[in-house]
DNA sequence: GCCGTTTTCGGCCCGACTGTTTTCAGTCG
């Protein structure tokens, strides 16, 4: 059982506990701990089977005997029992916006609302008018809601959100009022998908900046409007949060509204111990709430005893420890990377010639890539045959002998069959500099045979590196079964590269297993999967993944320079 | 129900905004 379900189950029970009157603290016990699964990095099976689940801050004595019970049987009876006890969709209500517990409440004990067909037939009728809390906004803003439930997005690519946020913050520059203004919440901390879009504006006068907001083209809806906050869903459907706070409490603001939430609980809760107390506005200490002055966020940090925590790694996976004992990582930077592999051209389902991606990647000032067609069993893609990898080798040595200041390798994306072999002959592997080895077919095994397929690629000889290792689709297509910790077990014995892809469809190797592949002493790539000139600058979403990851300059293989990663790749042959 | 340099009891982060109220409960992040 995935733990996404695990963790919704909790919540549900969360949800029951409330509405049968348990205490609150006890409800959000469950709500803590439907978090704390949610985000572990960890396999949870294997937690489970390993007896370490009790170590997981949030999970105590009760919640690890259910969850171990939920995860080793399927069923959990205390659940199985709670909710019997309530009408079925009771608890999907809560999806839609504006309705808590108690708004839910009322709906089911006046109107036996339990769900949202029923709910949105209700207020078809005006029902929801008259319910004591309710009113005529109330039941418009739930009819949008159920409206934008039914669209289904709720999430967006980091690539899509970020592209919205930057030309709305390129705008919001415009505005004479705004100070400083910067892009804030999960965009900032590098999520691979996000929810909205936070914004954060310092001035003096915060009135005429969301004025100025409200009234861009690209609102479509101003769902909310205060004195330092105004929401608005834009026309592309994503919503969005402005704060305008003043200068001197924008660092504040801008570390509180980077999140993540569970990072700030922390940091609230350890000030709280250094008698201080954290809010958006300010550091305060002792009881008449002296204000710490802090010119940016790396003093807000400092004042709290620890070195500055770059946002990617906010998400309360060990960074706070690690940032007051002073051993964070030196996060790896784009500038570092030196080349990128993983790029098609013309020869398979590329859009450009060889000579085209050279030039392009050349100009974004890396010294080579590698490029890796697709191999022949790759039909829909137009893979490549043993006699188009000789042409395509030819004109890549034409090529190498033309530039001086560029290196181009030439390598393959091989399928990895689903027996678990590469896509040619050994003696034909030879001919390449490097092989990636990615599946494309067959997605659908059990997850010990399509471990094992994986298993068995990475101890062929000839493979380099394995290409977007879970074939994840994000917002589409969750990845293939797979028993991750083996395969990262397998790739650190046989030093085996693990590519991070930083398609942003993609971004596989996640950034959870980016640091767990780390910590094994992995190295990992960050290759942009190109199929033109254009999707060369993806590369720059593998970087922020990789920091995510923890990664430092040494983690990542393509931060060789051209002399290194010719060693490499020729002592990896061997 | 969880947690602990305030450890086995007694706490549990903090604030904005809406829509309904007539001073605030509910929801959200």
């Amino acid at each position: 059982m995935d733990k996404h379900i695990v963790a919704d189950i909790l919540n549900e029970i969360g949800f029951y506990l409330e509405w049968k009157g348990e205490s609150p603290f006890k409800t959000r016990a469950y709500e803590n701990g439907a978090r704390a699964v949610e985000s572990l990095d960890e396999d949870l099976k294997t937690l489970v089977q390993e007896n370490r689940l009790g170590s997981v801050r949030g999970i105590g004595k009760a919640l690890e005997q259910k969850i171990s019970e939920l995860v080793t049987t399927g069923h959990l009876k205390y659940y199985e029992d709670l909710k019997a006890e309530f009408p079925s969709g009771l608890f999907e209500l809560l999806k839609i916006p504006g309705l808590g517990i108690k708004k839910v409440r009322t709906l089911y004990d006046t109107l036996g609302i339990t769900t949202i067909g029923e709910l949105e037939y209700a207020c078809r009728e005006n029902r929801l008018v008259d319910l004591p809390g309710f009113g005529e906004k109330t039941q418009q803003n739930i009819m949008k809601g159920i409206a934008h439930a039914r669209t289904g997005a709720d999430r967006y690519l980091l690539s899509e959100a970020g592209e919205v946020a930057y030309s709305i913050l390129k705008k919001g520059k415009d505005c004479p009022q705004v100070q400083s203004m910067q892009i804030a919440g999960s965009l900032r901390r590098s999520r691979e998908t996000v929810k909205d879009i936070d914004i954060l504006a310092s001035s003096d006068q915060p009135e005429d900046v969301m004025k100025y907001f409200v009234s861009l083209p690209d609102v479509a809806d101003v769902t909310g409007q205060g004195e330092t906050k105004t929401s608005v869903r834009l026309k592309e459907g994503i919503a969005m949060d402005l704060r305008v706070v003043s200068p001197e409490q924008y660092p504040y603001a801008l570390q509180h509204f980077t999140g993540s939430r569970e990072h700030n609980t922390r940091l609230r809760h350890l000030a709280k111990s250094m008698d201080l107390k954290m809010n958006e506005y300010g550091l305060f200490r002792g009881e008449d709430e002296e204000r710490i002055s802090c010119a940016n966020e790396e003093e807000i940090y400092q004042a709290l005893g620890m070195s500055y925590i770059p946002p990617e790694l906010r998400e309360d996976t060990g960074e706070i420890e690690a940032a007051l004992e002073g051993r964070l990582p030196m996060l790896v930077e784009s500038r570092d990377l030196q080349g990128i592999f993983h790029l098609h051209s013309r020869y398979s389902d590329g859009s450009d010639t060889l000579a085209a991606l050279a030039e392009g990647t050349h100009r974004q000032g890396y010294h080579y890539m590698g490029i890796s067609d697709h191999s022949r069993s790759a039909y829909y893609a137009r893979g490549l045959k043993e006699e188009d990898v000789i042409r395509q080798q030819e004109e890549i040595d034409k090529l190498n002998a033309e530039w001086e200041d560029f290196h181009i390798f030439r390598g393959i994306e091989s399928d990895i069959l689903p027996d678990g072999s590469l896509d040619y002959p050994d003696g034909f592997l030879n001919r390449f500099d490097f092989v990636i080895a990615s599946v494309h077919s067959n997605f659908r095994m059990d997850r010990s045979s399509m471990t094992n397929r994986i298993l068995r690629v990475l101890d062929n000889p000839h493979t380099t590196i394995l290409g977007h290792p879970t074939g994840r689709l994000l917002l589409s297509r969750d990845g293939y079964e797979l028993d991750m910790e083996r395969i990262l077990e397998k790739a650190a014995e046989k030093e085996i590269v693990i590519e991070i892809n930083a398609n942003p469809h993609r971004l596989d190797l996640d950034w959870r297993w980016c640091k767990k592949a780390k910590e094994m002493g992995i190295r990992l790539m960050i290759n942009p999967d190109a199929h033109s000139v254009s999707e060369i600058s993806n590369t720059g979403f593998g970087t922020t993944v990789a920091r995510k990851g923890w990664c430092e300059k040494k983690d990542i293989l393509n931060c060789l320079d051209t002399a290194g990663m010719k060693e490499f790749l020729e002592k990896a042959k061997v």
